[in-house]
RNA sequence: GGCCCAUUCGUCUAUCGGUUAGGACGCCAGGUUUUCAUCCUGGAAAGAGGAGUUCGACUCUCCUAUGGGCUACCA
């Protein structure tokens, strides 16, 4: 192949919320097209006018908006190559069937549904080919004024695209090699439907890949069935020396069981499969999304980038720029990728380590005034930092929080079963009046005069520390001491452990 | 049923004829720690089965099994 412009697509059906799988399949377009300095095109699919859903294109803009994958060209962006909606092309296709119809590569068929519903109970494995289309109502069969007829009439029908049997169609695929597939397995495809004046998938997708300048299709395994097909309608058109590189990717599976990924084992096992929250206009129902459920969307393309390709090295943590740099289609794999949504957690635990405690305050103040907790920003910063290495999702910080800014009420059972002992409310009461003479009450001055404290009275230090805690948290766990204090003022500590002294259970020593 | 694709630890995967089959998630055990987490160290854990080809197969070929996809006037 001559060196050439990279261009490739991603081509959803707005049939409803983008699967994660279809978000991986556009992640690794994305990821080609940059690495070859290529365009990105996204084109919208609906020549289904029966499964079409209203905001499903807005959806699915906005979804890749979050993740980062941008285009170049597209139906939210325009481009020269426009439309990029398959319903508004219907006189492009409407060419293009005539000169398929014309050349007698396609037929004209009158086969209502039910018709072919009934064919197909009365044939074992009935299919619409040359063992059968002769068997059937189409312009092959009836005379040419009974086909004018018919149409004049405002008949129904279809364009049939007509195989040739007995020959091996080769499908070069870069992760997969040659896959050859005997044209007499395949059936006479319908590419056009009078209804709706709309052709199908198949005519529409070769025919905007070819006008669009496609250089690689990059799609799921799914498609490698019609790929043959496709590659016949390529040569039917005499396009064949031009025709676009298939990638047959492999698909996503259920994590436990068998099968592809579906939105029920996300309700099921607890894992969104969508990238945003999406409400069904028609039920009503809610699924979650990966934005709303504290995902970040790096951690995303991380995770997703890793399922069915990676480096060839131990390297795992990646932001775009470099999945870019190294993706190649090579290095992508054959087999199917179970839903690894556990490792998907661990993404988002490293990408939240390693993020800027600033960038995650604004969503973290969001989260708690709808707590009912108002925190000032440099507040969120400050316990963003100390909290956030125990979380996998920044919603968990919430209820993990509190006590920074709210007095505990209550007392954990266990931990003061544990930890308040027969002398806590004495070694408490000191503890305060020293704390309250403390000058400095910085984490680190407290740390060291405490420490002091404690060796001069030799106190024992878990004794004084886990009552401490206790009396500040209202649990046995948090981080360093020190720091909740110095966080919390000394005002508010002494009066949580004054608090604790007076409520807390006096103990028989 | 037919056609196509695939098959290494539980999971994601490395290996492109000669390795103690490597890494990561998860799991288990230690360690650090005032608590809970985090973190650190260690551990258990894999070539579907059978024939070939070869001096030598996880790696190449074939068969079987298993899994997956497609088989619409859906994409």
């Amino acid at each position: 192949m001559t060196e050439q412009q990279v261009r490739v697509r991603f081509a959803p059906s707005p049939t409803g919320p983008l699967h994660i799988g279809g978000v991986r399949t556009a992640l690794y377009n994305y990821l080609f097209a940059r690495k070859h300095g290529g365009q990105m095109i996204l084109r919208i699919e609906d020549t289904d006018s029966h499964r079409f859903v209203p905001g499903a294109e807005n959806y699915i803009i906005e979804a890749f908006q979050w993740l980062g994958i941008e285009f170049d060209e597209g139906v939210h962006i325009g481009g020269e190559y426009g439309p990029y909606r398959q319903s508004e092309r219907r006189e492009i296709y409407k060419k293009y069937v005539d000169v398929l119809l014309q050349s007698g590569k396609a037929y004209i068929a009158f086969d209502t549904p039910e018709e072919l519903t009934a064919k197909r109970e009365e044939i074992k494995n009935f299919q619409y080919d040359a063992t059968t289309r002769n068997l059937m109502n189409n312009s092959l069969t009836l005379p040419k004024e009974e086909v004018e007829r018919l149409i004049a009439n405002g008949n129904n029908y279809v364009v049939r695209f007509l195989i040739e049997p007995g020959r091996d169609v080769i499908v070069n695929d870069l992760i997969r090699g040659e896959v050859v597939i005997n044209s007499s397995v395949l059936d006479d495809k319908v590419l056009y439907k009078s209804v709706d004046e709309l052709p199908t998938y198949h005519l529409a997708n070769i025919v905007d890949d070819h006008l669009m300048k496609i250089t690689h299709v990059i799609r799921g395994e799914e498609w490698l069935p019609s790929a043959p097909l496709h590659v016949l309608l390529y040569e039917a058109f005499g396009w064949a020396d031009v025709a676009p590189s298939f990638a047959h990717l492999p698909l996503l599976l259920k994590p436990e069981g068998n099968g592809k990924l579906s939105k029920r084992d996300g309700d099921r096992l607890g894992f969104p499969v969508f990238p945003l929250e999406w409400t069904d206009p028609k039920s009503g129902d809610v699924s979650s999304g990966y934005r709303e459920s504290g995902y970040l969307p790096e951690a995303v393309v991380n995770f997703l980038a890793l399922l069915g390709w990676n480096p060839g090295t131990d390297e795992e943590l990646m932001s775009m720029d470099r999945l870019i740099e190294l993706f190649d289609l090579n290095r992508c794999n054959k087999s199917g990728a179970k839903f690894d949504y556990e490792k998907g957690r661990w993404f988002n635990h490293e990408y939240i380590l390693h993020m800027d405690n600033a960038s995650i305050a604004p969503q973290f103040i969001g989260l708690m005034s709808s707590e009912g907790v108002e925190v000032t920003t440099e507040q969120a910063i400050t316990v963003i930092d100390l909290m956030k290495g125990r979380v996998n999702f920044i919603p968990e910080l919430v209820p993990m929080c509190r006590f920074f800014f709210v007095a505990p009420v209550e007392y954990d059972g266990k931990t003061v079963k544990k930890r308040w002992k027969a002398d806590s409310p004495t070694l408490m009461g000191e503890l305060a009046d020293f704390l309250e003479k403390m000058e400095d009450f910085s984490s680190e001055n407290q740390e060291k005069e405490v420490g002091a404290w404690i060796a001069k009275n030799e106190y024992h230090l878990g004794n004084i520390m886990n009552a401490w805690r206790l009396s500040l948290v209202g649990e046995g766990k948090g981080p360093h001491m020190f720091d909740i204090s110095a966080f919390i003022g000394k005002d508010e500590t002494l009066r949580r452990m004054r608090r604790a002294i007076e409520v807390l259970p006096r103990k028989e020593a």
